[in-house]
DNA sequence: CCCGATGAGTTGCGGATTGAAACCATTCTG
DNA sequence: CAGAATGGTTTCAATCCGCAACTCATCGGG
């Protein structure tokens, strides 16, 4: 888990202070996690991603550049040929845990129980089981049972 | 985790099958989850959310109302006085898995190791340990060891 | 009962962000 | 070499957002 220093890329954090409300400045908009989302699923070209999202082209190249500058995408060049292509640093790759929570969440919330969906599946093909935040000795967390102690 | 039916609340999803991209649809903006981050942390009232988010008024009037809408903010009376308050439901508290790896990964990615953060504590002040996706069997998952499979 | 202070919005408006579509320069491909 | 695909850029209209001002209801004193 290599930590990548930041480039700066916002001046005006939201609210410098919160971790939350810094990873949202970066990728808390429209598109951006469907990018991240599609990159986990093999997307590598523009043209994929244009594909995959239906985001405007326009703002697509707006979005890579910025995951590109955030240091959450970089572009190299493509093994065959000499096109470019973008894939996720580490940094974006440690988003797995977010879009995973966000697609079980949605799994859980967001589908009528008739509703059929896409399931993500390990190399032998199980479902993901879904996770569970725990403490330190390994009894369930939630906002109940946890709180934000500010920094002094 | 109680189920709660889905008020088809978008008639357009931007992408009907995958759940990362109906969980965005409804809680991807800039702001609605700073929303309930703040209402996980104690925030009830418009004012209160108003203050510690820093948004646009007429802007939360609109989040509020959608979040609502959407089933993760319920409206009751306050205990004390007849004044109405902002609650989180049950699909509102299940965001929490999906807040604590936005911080964890803001805590490893968006800060400089000069700064500091606040911290998210369990009952005893301990901090929360990082969420870490596993299979059934135990072993750590992520983008390589996992795929989406097409519902069909 | 009247005054000022809050709380909870609503309205109007200018500026920023998006989306759709057309256009353009390279690079492949048959 | 012609035509298609890739990876954009430009233009323009529509939408969204932030700010400030305004409203309306309630509340707490004096």
């Amino acid at each position: 888990m290599s930590r990548t220093t930041m480039r700066a890329p916002n001046l005006d954090w939201t609210d410098p202070d919160c971790p939350v409300a810094r990873t949202l400045d970066l990728v808390g908009d429209r598109w951006s996690l469907l990018v991240i989302r599609d990159a986990m699923d093999g997307a590598r070209s523009f043209t994929e991603f244009q594909r995959r999202t239906g985001i405007a082209r326009n703002i697509l190249t707006d979005r890579l550049r910025k995951l590109t500058a955030y240091g959450l995408l970089a572009q190299r060049a493509a093994p065959s040929g000499r096109r470019q292509e973008y894939v996720l640093t580490d940094a974006g790759r440690d988003l797995f845990p977010v879009i995973l929570t966000l697609r079980q969440w949605g799994e859980r919330h967001a589908f009528a129980p008739s509703e059929t969906h896409s399931t993500l599946v390990d190399q032998h093909g199980i479902p993901v089981p879904e996770i569970a935040p725990t403490s330190a000795d390994g009894t369930l967390l939630d906002t109940d049972t946890t709180h934000v102690q500010k920094t002094r």
